[in-house]
DNA sequence: ATTATCTATAGATCTATAGATAATGC
DNA sequence: ATTATCTATAGATCTATAGATAATGC
């Protein structure tokens, strides 16, 4: 009679949180930090609720842990892409090449990595645009490091913009970049199917050179 | 002894309609349809918990109630304010002058109006935002002719512009504006004080400038 | 002996409704 | 007579924990 094989503490561990996480990651995504149960989230994680606690002591425990999880690979992704860039171009930093720079890490994890990585941009999109202290106890600074390298990407492109400018520029494009992150499908209504929220190649080029064009000097209306 | 002066029953359920519709747009909007219980809202409003069931029925009755309250108004302001726009220039439609159309009655509502319109700007925005099927049946639909005229006249400005290219543009400017409306305070921070999240002024403005260099053709990457 | 997992349940909500009471309607 | 408001509570969750059991550690 074969015996199951026994499987290390550290495995068992690590294999219980992976799967409690992925559920957590797919369900905070779709449907908010109060829109989903531990219970919820143990089900599809296949283990018992009280499993959840242990290891991450509360339901804010665990979607600090959520978002902790995949936020140092984004955030050393993108600084790194910023990085090579501008050793590849020196001083002739523009809009375009900054903006994909700084764009195309989260997408090439999201396209490469499947539904979790692109729940997790969706959960990450969705936390930028709640307004301030709406969820527990939540650390969004993670990412600061490498915007603040992108907005001085930014000037080398553009150093006759203010610094305001520049950061209510990287505003606007972090909220263009939510909407398509969020993927509501609501794009493909509107535009009779011309147009395919899940098609992130597209939107990473739609995005790159609808803001490339912009950064102009404020009009008087 | 003065008596309390006879108040018609239209005149009681209106006030008291009015009082829950009031909390329940700005607890909707700063925490979320799951962040908030009716007995939160009934608090707030100062009426008893029953009062809203016998109302609006349910807690997706009231919110779908929140959002049909000022959904037609502006509306009507979007779609007015762009054919304002175009009798006006006739041909010469820019993309400037129609994101600015379609973007100011908004505005004007939410400035001029006070803290109950941000707060239905904030809600509406997080819904836009919000993955299909994470909320109960609320119709966004509501919005879609003013969405309509808006590509019409974007059409106008930029003919040589593909139809999925001005789809994109909307999305990307929705997803901008619904940043700036939920006022999360990020931009205050990162930008060490250098932008104000309040200034709905200075918003409008920019939102125009940075949209109004964009449509570029797709550059090939 | 220690760590992972399961059982059982406390205590606090939460939505919703039935039924009573207090106004206004006419 | 009808409508608005209040009282009381059912029934279903939900988060969290105490304590038991079943693995692995050494």
């Amino acid at each position: 009679m074969a015996r199951a094989p026994r499987r290390r503490n550290s495995e068992r561990r690590e294999e219980s949180e992976a799967r409690i996480l992925d559920a957590a990651e797919q369900l905070f995504a779709a449907h908010g930090f109060n829109g989903v149960s531990i219970k919820d989230i143990a089900v599809a994680a296949e283990v018992d609720t009280s499993l959840v606690h242990y290891y991450f002591g509360s339901k804010a425990g665990l979607f600090t842990a959520v978002l902790a999880r995949r936020a140092p690979g984004i955030n050393q992704a993108r600084i790194k892409s910023m990085e090579d860039y501008e050793a590849a171009v020196g001083e002739a930093v523009t809009v375009a090449g900054a903006v994909r720079a700084y764009l195309e890490p989260a997408f090439a994890i999201a396209i490469a990595g499947g539904e979790g990585e692109h729940a997790y941009m969706s959960l990450v999109a969705q936390i930028s645009v709640t307004p301030a202290g709406g969820l527990p106890g939540v650390d969004l600074t993670a990412f600061d490091p490498a915007i603040e390298v992108f907005i001085d990407l930014l000037r080398s492109a553009r150093p006759d913009a203010t610094r305001a400018d520049l950061y209510w520029f990287y505003q606007m494009l972090s909220g263009a970049i939510t909407q398509s992150w969020a993927r509501t499908g609501r794009i493909d209504r509107l535009s009779g199917g011309l147009c395919d929220s899940d098609d992130m190649e597209t939107i990473l080029e739609q995005t790159i050179a609808i803001f490339s064009g912009g950064l102009n000097p404020i009009a008087t209306p």
